[in-house]
DNA sequence: GCTGTGATCGCCT
DNA sequence: GGCGATCACAGCA
């Protein structure tokens, strides 16, 4: 699987969005070791006319600030005070579009993020394979990504990158939906579908 | 499988 | 000072 081409970094995130899935993720840890999964989950968040992004009216912020960023930057953020999601950005620099990364299927590294998932907190049952990184806050620990990694280059870094699909193999079906948990005065962009899933892929999440 | 609830803190107003 | 692009667990079906 080859990394990504410049062109697809720019499509807008309407069409990035759906791009990605089939896609793999690949985290490479500071042991070396390498955790990755296919990505089933996106959702998208389009520009500053987007009233449940980050960047609602054009805010550019320290936080918002690599939604800004080239195309292909890692935008990680924190949440309900204890959760990171991870986004890239795409379409232009100075336009703020990023693409949330919601869920993936893991397929190397299993048992580090098995061991990462379930580090400090105790559990009755051990955790299945699909609940691993069924969730933007999961994936994130999963796969240690956090805000030490806002800002990677995802052309260029030694720790994070996307694969594209594997060449011939044909476009996953995909489902759309509104987007999950957006809060605040959103009007109508509550149920623009700009969630795509994988369709009936089991490693989505709930 | 579904629903309700509490946890927890960086960032923006 | 208030809230959020979430999660885990309990309880119920």
């Amino acid at each position: 699987m080859l990394p990504l081409s410049e062109r697809i970094w720019k499509l807008s995130a309407r069409d990035f969005a759906p791009r990605l899935i089939g896609c793999t993720l690949v985290r490479i840890l500071p042991t070396g070791e390498r955790l990755a999964g296919v990505i089933v989950e996106t959702e998208a968040y389009t520009g500053p006319e987007d009233l449940a992004s980050h960047a609602a009216g054009g805010r550019r912020t320290a936080r918002n600030e690599s939604m800004w960023a080239e195309p292909g930057t890692a935008y990680v953020y924190f949440t309900y005070g204890m959760h990171f999601c991870f986004n890239v950005s795409c379409f232009r620099k100075d336009h703020p579009a990023a693409v949330l990364v919601r869920s993936v299927e893991p397929t190397e590294g299993i048992d580090t993020m098995r061991r990462l998932r379930e580090g400090g907190t105790l559990r009755k049952r051990a955790l299945r394979d699909r609940d691993l990184c069924a969730g933007p806050g999961r994936l994130c620990r999963a796969m240690a990504i956090d805000r030490s990694l806002d800002g990677e280059d995802l052309h260029r870094s030694s720790q994070l990158a996307i694969l594209d699909r594997p060449a011939g193999q044909s476009e996953p079906p995909i489902v759309r939906t509104p987007r999950i948990g957006l809060g605040g005065e959103v009007g109508f962009w509550k149920d623009e579908p700009l969630r795509f899933v994988w369709a009936d892929h089991p490693f989505r999440s709930r």
